[in-house]
DNA sequence: TCAATTTAGATTGCGCACAATCTAATTGTC
DNA sequence: GACAATTAGATTGTGCGCAATCTAAATTGA
């Protein structure tokens, strides 16, 4: 009972599983971003959103949830914080007041220009050529829509 | 100062951009292995803290820590719940009393066996040929490696 | 028209992630 | 041996992520 177990060859080690190399590259995101948008004063989901927002705003809560994978169990609070922030007004639609549309103030849309430089900051930590992150890209986008196929039909 | 401002073309759109795709590779890996690790009794980041045991036990939480990134801040409470849950002891190393090291339980052992299946089930989930995860494995260590070094510089 | 169902968000509770700070033990230096 | 510097963990506070539940508004349809 007291210690050293005796390891296991069938079970694979982290390192070798696919999910943990998701898991520490998401990590190593989250640190190489977290200084540079500490400059927006935005953490990086905050980020993700403002992306959304300069894309086009007057959206739904529920059309950012979806296109960020969230619910508004995480999205409510996370709206609120960059409301307060003064960046973005949540409006009730007049057409259907269950639903909440995103708009840009001043200050948010202003913001857009500080963050400009912010994808090529990071471009340069990654160093690699542009294909090489294309075809990552894609093999990214296919490995999330085959877990969320499996897990759908599960 | 009422909604719809003009999108900018020369932000690029989350779904180009690679963090992103990490980003939601990761919540897709979350969402699969959600219900399969419940049967176990734990969580995504629990179930990787019970691999590195079940690969050799009596390691500290500093070791932990360097193998997984996360620090103790994370780990301690993470670590109570599995004590709490009864599959591990936390010990005071008699030689350095800084350092805390952790035991497999009889009952923490024992749940190795159940959880041999789960990369199976979650390798099936994606499909892909072992070569083609074999080099998305290289492609993410990479990546994580030169952003993790780009961090450092900083 | 009015009751049942569906939908959009908000709320609550739990767990992870991390910065900042604190305590206690160890190491290095003199 | 005494004392500064370092190291391992624990603690606190903030924010993300998600399941479960709740409210109110819209839709359906008998």
């Amino acid at each position: 009972m007291t210690g050293q177990k005796v390891p296991d060859p069938a079970q694979p080690r982290l390192e070798e599983q696919l999910c943990f190399a998701i898991y520490q590259a998401g990590h190593a995101f989250n640190r190489m971003y977290r200084p540079v948008l500490a400059e927006l004063g935005l953490t990086y989901p905050q980020y993700l959103v403002m992306l959304v927002l300069w894309d086009g705003d007057g959206v739904t809560v529920k059309a950012i949830g979806e296109r960020m994978m969230l619910d508004s169990g995480t999205l409510t609070p996370l709206l609120k914080r960059l409301e307060v922030a003064g960046l973005v007004r949540r409006e009730r639609d007049r057409e259907d007041e269950r639903q909440v549309r995103l708009y840009l103030t001043g200050e948010g849309d202003a913001l857009r220009e500080k963050g400009r430089c912010v994808p090529e900051t990071i471009g340069c930590a990654i160093g690699h050529t542009a294909e090489r992150n294309q075809n990552l890209l894609a093999e990214l986008s296919a490995l999330r829509d085959a877990l969320l196929k499996a897990a759908d039909q599960a």
